[in-house]
DNA sequence: GCGCAAATGCTAATCGTTCGCAAAAACTGC
DNA sequence: GCAGTTTTTGCGAACGATTAGCATTTGCGC
């Protein structure tokens, strides 16, 4: 479903952040965007732990945050608990999270994203960003 | 624009959540009540100790927790910073966020709960709760 | 390669939030 | 209104997530 990984890809997103390229910002990008979730910083550590041992968590947490600055990936505080991110999807999508399981279902919605539009310019804003999350439990199909 | 405070409604909202009604707890209800923004823990805490001075950070945190599994209260992760809360209010509501200013504004939009509902039945979820943050920037009038 | 700004890895610090426990306050049945 | 039981409180210490400080290493333009 992904498209494969290709390293140009992040030397690509690291320069248009104005970022230098470097090997734990790579490993870093090539995690999220092969992740099937939402990982977060501790989990994103883990994995870059294991493809280069001298990478640092503070990096991680670095990384995250200057990746979000320049929008390449999004944060998200689904809940309690530690932020989750993701790689900025071409297309944006919403979260539905199975409150019981904890499971996030991604969806889009192109009759929402019109109608915020129309509510954000009556009140007088443009839009940079939104957030939709669903919380919902699984119905039973009996 | 709010109803005016009246213990009574404090008193029913903790009965219904099975707490005890106490001190502190009134303070911390009525606080919300009154509040206009979206105020964090410390906020609260502080407007509370200026109530009564022997009131706790603790139990601060520990009646937002209790208000907020009763479904009294809402809680929210706006950007980074710390949790803010509001009551529940009786018709659900969602924010627009000033991206520059910080102010958040209030709407509300029954097209896009509808279409919410219909996302979530087409994937087999009833939806429990939702939260929909719009980020913004100001349009400039000239 | 050389030099300098930017990024890294440590670790210590910070922030927001929760916990543990003894003391105090609320509800209950009398 | 009181004794007993249970919940809540206040305090401070602990915790988890995130950030900061700083010496060292790295990327990148020349």
């Amino acid at each position: 479903m992904t498209v494969p990984g290709k390293t140009a890809d992040y030397e690509a997103i690291l320069r248009d952040a104005g970022l230098r390229i470097t090997k734990p910002r790579r490993i870093i990008l090539e995690i999220l965007h092969s992740a099937h979730g939402h990982p977060d910083a501790a989990e994103i550590f883990e994995r870059a732990v294991a493809m280069d041992s001298r990478i640092s968590l503070a990096t991680v947490y670095r990384t995250m945050r200057a990746l979000e600055d320049s929008g390449a990936i999004q944060r998200h505080a689904f809940g309690h608990g530690p932020a989750r991110f993701e790689q900025a999807p071409e297309a944006h999508h919403d979260h539905l999270i199975d409150i019981d399981t904890g499971e996030v279902i991604e969806f889009a919605s192109s009759r929402i994203e019109a109608i915020q539009q129309e509510i954000a310019t009556r009140l007088g804003y443009e839009i940079v960003h939104h957030r939709l999350e669903l919380y919902g439990r699984r119905i039973k199909a009996e």
